[in-house]
DNA sequence: CCAATAGTGTCTGTTAGACAATATACA
DNA sequence: TGTATATTGTCTAACAGACACTATTGG
């Protein structure tokens, strides 16, 4: 039985690359960023000196399973040890990377820029936060399919925003409410109307109430904490105004 | 520069296995149903007698990419060229194969169950349709991690289905609109109001008239065709009942 | 004229969005 | 009292869900 033999055997074919590549997000000075990194110049190995996202092989003796690979590499280049994690899809094929059939899988992270420390030098190439308008409108060049990586990442954070709770994570906790709605405009790029914003998030149920936070020559807001920081809300409805 | 060197020779790394492994969806009598295939017995394979989902190996000769591949293995297990299909999410890890670390790639498809010619014997294993609910009830055992994969896939069409025009996918055309209300009530489990199904698929504006069908002893039904087979058609607002 | 299914109309409670009003701090 | 921001209240058009009604076929 010939196709039986071939079956069984097929396990010795080529195998292409694993990697794992993280799209690391964050808000500073208004505007949402991304994380990258700069792939080492003059050596052998792809793309040198472009910038590209955080990622590398799975290490088969390092990493249990593709998550705790994703995590590593996180803490390897941010030193957060437990940000929002989310797996955004994977890519593969014959001819994403001049060495050979490779495939990625993708994840994305959510965390407040305020506890970063970015590990650059050493072990580490260069390391940045980019705009990521700045990033996608093709004035810089990423190294493999990152831009297309990219692209479906943010598409899928603008539309995930639209009807859950996920720029919360964007934040430092304690947070205000104000903070929490200029967070939303950020990353959706439009306002958002203040009293139907207050009112959706604690129909939600997922803020608790953390003192108030003293502020400047006016009233000082509410602070909040997340009532789980593991996973985010979804709400019934979307964002989207009347239409 | 000892850090330079392990980065370039890291490709030298064991490798995982790469394999892609497709949740083909349908519905036939009333039921949502799942494709498997049996695993081969008394060979050497893991998991021998066991159902599980149809995929394996990338085949980085005849693959150009992942997509590729799942169309390929589609193509294989029931002969339909293009149906709708989606990638699922990939599950990674050093258990999840007894023969080493393995990640897959899990796509999903949907299909009218009229066309398919399932592929039984010579080269393919024992290949039949479950009942979605059978098949997650524990009642089987499936192989490798494919129970969970499934539960995902479920859980994502599920989801989807309350607002995207998926279901079309999963019929013939022409259909009528009778039909794909049925097809949605049977994907979610509970039964949907008529005239606001009716109103909700009209507005979406997906679908083509392509003249009456002939029926039985009653009024014959309006057919249509979708005006685009690629890709479905996002509702403003999700289907749930008041609340 | 009856049975059976297809397709349309109508009514009503809910609610999202727009915007106005009030609250609380400091100077 | 004035200014700046936080927080709450109100009003209304749109709409989803429930359900009743009409339409069209065959017998």
């Amino acid at each position: 039985m010939p196709a039986l033999k071939l079956a069984s055997t097929r396990r010795d074919f080529p195998r292409p690359y694993t990697t794992v590549d993280v799209l690391i997000f964050t808000v500073v000075d208004d505007a949402l960023k991304v994380l990258l990194v700069q792939r080492p110049s003059g050596s052998d190995d792809p793309f040198p000196g472009l910038w590209a996202l955080p990622g590398g092989f799975v290490n088969v003796d390092l990493d249990a399973d593709l998550e705790a690979c994703a995590r590593r590499k996180l803490r390897e280049k941010t030193g957060v040890a437990s940000p929002y994690l989310e797996q955004l899809g994977s890519w593969g094929g014959a001819t994403r990377d001049p060495r050979g059939w490779s495939a990625t899988h993708a994840y994305f992270a959510l965390m407040p820029a305020d506890g970063v420390v970015l590990a650059k030098g050493a072990n580490a190439a260069d390391v940045a936060w980019f705009t990521v308008d700045d990033a996608l409108l093709a004035k810089k060049k990423l190294a493999f399919d990152h831009a297309g990586i990219l692209r479906a990442g943010v598409e899928r954070l603008r539309g995930k925003v639209e009807y859950t709770s996920l720029p919360a994570f964007l934040l430092p906790e304690p947070f205000t409410l104000p903070q929490l709605q200029r967070t939303y405009e950020i990353v959706l790029g439009r306002p958002v109307d203040k009293s139907g914003f207050r009112t959706r998030m604690m129909a939600a149920d997922f803020l608790a109430e953390a003192g108030v936070v003293e502020s400047g020559s006016n009233r000082p807001p509410m602070g909040y904490r997340l009532k789980d920081r593991d996973a985010p809300v979804f709400f019934p409805r979307t964002f989207s105004p009347r239409g």
